[in-house]
DNA sequence: GACCAGGCACATC
DNA sequence: GATGTGCATGGT
C-alpha cells in the first residue's frame, strides 16, 4: 500500500535562486531591518528569552520596566531577586518561567564567560551553540537569536514567521524539523551573518505586514516565487 | 470570551 | 521518537 507523501521543492530542487530572489524581493520592498531590535547585545537576550511564545509588544513593556529600573546589564540582573525579576517582567507572560530561564543564561555567562557577551565571541560556533544548548530554557530558536543577532555569528534563525513563509512557497512541508529547515537556508545562501540577519528580519517583517493581514496566499508577492518553480 | 502571539521542558506512551 | 500539557500576559 502506497502512504500519502507530502511534498515539498526542498527535497527535489535547487532553492538558491528561488532564495536569492525572494530576499532581492523584500529587501527592495522593505529595505534594510536593522535587526535586532535593540540597543545592546545584552538586551538581545534578554528580548530572546523574553519573546517565547509572546507577542513582541508585550515584550517591550517588560523590556521597558527593566530599563526604568535601570536593571538591563548582566550583574544587576544577576543580583535581582527572582521574584521582583518576574514581576517586572510580568508583561511578556510566563514570567516566572522566564525569570529562571533569564537566571539560567545569567549563571551561564558568569561561570563560563565572566558576565561579559563580548568573550562568547572567541568561541567556535559549534562549541557555544552546543554550550547556549546546554542551558535550560534554551531551545533552538533562542539559542540562534542570541548566536546571530547578540554575537553576530552566521545562522539561519528559525521561527513561526520563516516556517509560515517557507511552507507557503513549499521550501519545507508542515512539520518538518527544526534542522532540516535551517540546513535549507543555510546551504543555499552565503554564509555571512549580515544576510542570515537581514534575510529573518524582512521574512518576520514581510509575515507580520502581509500575511496576518491577508492570508492570502494566491494574492502575496512570493506567491509568483513559488508558481515559476513549479 | 475565544483566539493568537517570534518556545521550551517534562511526562507519558 | 512522537505527542500532550503547563507555563500567562495583552491585543483583537
Amino acid at each position: 500500500m502506497n502512504l500519502p507523501v507530502k511534498k515539498s521543492l526542498s527535497c527535489n530542487n535547487n532553492l538558491k535562486p528561488i532564495l536569492l530572489r525572494v530576499y532581492s524581493l523584500l529587501y527592495k520592498i522593505y529595505g534594510p531591518r536593522h535587526w535586532w531590535p535593540a540597543n545592546s547585545s545584552f538586551e538581545v537576550v534578554v528580548g530572546a528569552i523574553l519573546t517565547q511564545n509572546t507577542n513582541w509588544s508585550n515584550v517591550e513593556k517588560a523590556i521597558t520596566n527593566l530599563k526604568g529600573e535601570k536593571l538591563l546589564r548582566p550583574l544587576t540582573l544577576r543580583n535581582l531577586n527572582s521574584k521582583r525579576l518576574a514581576a517586572l517582567i510580568r508583561p511578556s507572560g510566563y514570567y516566572n518561567i522566564k525569570a529562571k530561564r533569564l537566571k539560567n543564561f545569567l549563571d551561564f555567562l558568569f561561570l563560563n564567560y565572566d558576565g561579559k557577551l563580548s568573550r562568547m565571541r572567541h568561541t567556535p560556533l559549534k562549541t557555544l551553540r552546543k554550550e547556549i544548548l546546554g542551558i535550560n530554557g534554551i531551545g533552538q530558536e533562542t539559542a540562534d537569536s542570541i548566536l546571530l543577532y547578540a554575537l553576530g555569528k552566521p545562522v539561519f534563525v528559525i521561527d513561526a514567521y520563516t516556517r509560515r513563509i517557507a511552507e507557503c512557497l513549499c521550501i519545507t512541508c508542515a512539520g518538518s524539523k527544526y534542522d532540516d529547515l535551517q540546513a535549507v537556508f543555510m546551504k543555499n545562501l552565503p554564509c555571512d551573518a549580515r544576510i542570515f540577519n537581514e534575510y529573518h528580519a524582512l521574512l518576520v517583517t514581510h509575515s507580520k505586514t502581509v500575511c496576518k493581514t491577508r492570508p492570502d496566499c494566491e494574492k502575496c508577492i512570493l506567491h509568483k516565487e513559488k508558481g515559476e518553480r513549479r
